[in-house]
DNA sequence: CGATAGTCGTTAAAGATTTCACATACTTGG
DNA sequence: CCAAGTATGTGAAATCTTTAACGACTATCG
């Protein structure tokens, strides 16, 4: 649609979900206005980076008063197609897609998972979390025009079934199995891999020991 | 212990436990060498940037052979501390929290959950994944020493449990709920924000289409 | 044993991101 | 309506990360 703002850093479109989702809180809460540096606060961003961020799409802003919330929200949202309704489907309903299938993304969010696939003949037919779970071997039929989806099947599977979702036309994969899957170059894929998370942090917590210099997460 | 290697770029140590766990594939696959490129595919990390991030730590391959498998293998088990293992706690026990306490981490990983924690009155005294579930009120006496945590409870807790962790000394936490905590500068939280994750995936799919350029994973 | 192909480690360049610092312009209270 | 205070937006610098390119060295094959 805007071919504008490609030039958006991608440091900085990771962000804006967070930064949308406080600015949610804070018009909860009724705050009319806000501040880089409270924002900052909030979100544990340098306040310098998100003026930066904002100023990619303009000037959001008014000097000396900061930025008026409900005018940053409603313009978060245009930008973040929080209007419309992104259809999800995931793959895989074992511990980890059960837990995601219970947690839901609507809130604040503009995704849905909107159906399940499994191979497990039990899981096959029930409903977890108000979303129906199909056998994965139709996958194709069932997927109805769905672009999104969250891999949380076992690592042997994941290769298979990411070629079967490219088929049938996905165009971005959330993959939480610890396998690099390939796919082609048009189709996006973010990894999460929390085994990965763990251990970094541990590595980090020897490595990299915190204090006067180094502040990431501060009182 | 050692003070010397602390010039490792952050992003090159994020890097390290992925590449532990495609060496160690290797490993069981009985391959004896590997080169860059190999594991470049493997790891869809760019040759270049694989063979920078091992010259951090010396020269530990050979020109015209590549990595022997079994010596780098070793090589970082003792980089990444794999020999010892990390004791971790896990503080609400609902969807999220089940799903980690029934996933074995230990598998080519360091780390095991050791004790969880949870509110609610039915969960504390079971057993989930062959973990105890004991009350939060017990959280500071029953902690032992442990310098991790898992926080998978409910946004609004959050802060207050991350207090109580600090206080009963912990060193670093891997924080899932969307709130963002405060905690003195030596102690290290890293979220993990799944609904921004599959937010940021949704809006790059939007904003930023793959092809040609922008290549990131790819066949 | 020499030629060829392969691969590392590294220098240097390019690219991306963060941070500083301040001119500018708005707000507010008197 | 002015003066003091506040907070943006951004040029420039600093920092961090990736990528290209190639000299040096190894393995291997004929
Ligand atoms: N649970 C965790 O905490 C955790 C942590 C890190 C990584 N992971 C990764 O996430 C993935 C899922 O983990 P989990 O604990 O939920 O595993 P799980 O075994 O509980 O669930 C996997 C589900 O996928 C289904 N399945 C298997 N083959 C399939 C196929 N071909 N098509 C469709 N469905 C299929 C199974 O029936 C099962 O329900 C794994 O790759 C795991 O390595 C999980
Ligand atoms: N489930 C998901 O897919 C998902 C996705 C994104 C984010 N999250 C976040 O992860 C967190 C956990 O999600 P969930 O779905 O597992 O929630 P949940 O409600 O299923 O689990 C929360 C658990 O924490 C326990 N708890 C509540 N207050 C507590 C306290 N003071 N001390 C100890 N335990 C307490 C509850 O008894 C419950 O068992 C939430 O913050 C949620 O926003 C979850």
């Amino acid at each position: 649609m805007d071919i504008e703002q490609t030039k958006i850093p991608q440091a900085t479109a990771k962000r804006l979900p967070l930064y949308y989702r406080f600015l949610n809180n804070l018009h909860t809460q009724g705050k009319l206005r806000v501040s880089s540096k409270e924002l900052s606060e909030a979100v544990k961003v340098d306040s310098a980076t998100i003026r930066r961020d904002f100023s990619y799409f303009g000037a959001l802003g008014k000097k000396g008063y900061g930025y008026n919330v409900e005018y940053l929200l409603s313009f978060f949202r245009k930008t973040l197609d929080q209007d419309e309704t992104t259809r999800v489907a995931l793959i895989g309903v074992g511990n980890l897609g059960t837990a995601f299938l219970n947690y839901n993304f609507m809130k604040n969010n503009n995704t849905k998972i909107e159906i399940a696939f499994d191979a497990n003949e039990e899981r096959v037919g029930t409903e977890v979390g108000g979303v129906d779970v199909e056998h994965i071997d139709h996958l194709e039929e069932k997927l109805g025009g769905i672009s999104v989806a969250i891999l949380t099947v076992p690592s042997s599977a994941a290769q298979g079934i990411a070629d079967r979702l490219v088929k049938a036309g996905i165009s971005g994969i959330l993959n939480f199995t610890p396998a690099r899957i390939s796919v082609p170059s048009d189709v996006r894929v973010h990894h999460i891999d929390l085994a990965i998370e763990l251990q970094a942090l541990v590595y980090f917590l020897k490595h990299y020991p915190l204090d006067e210099e180094n502040i990431e997460e501060e009182e």
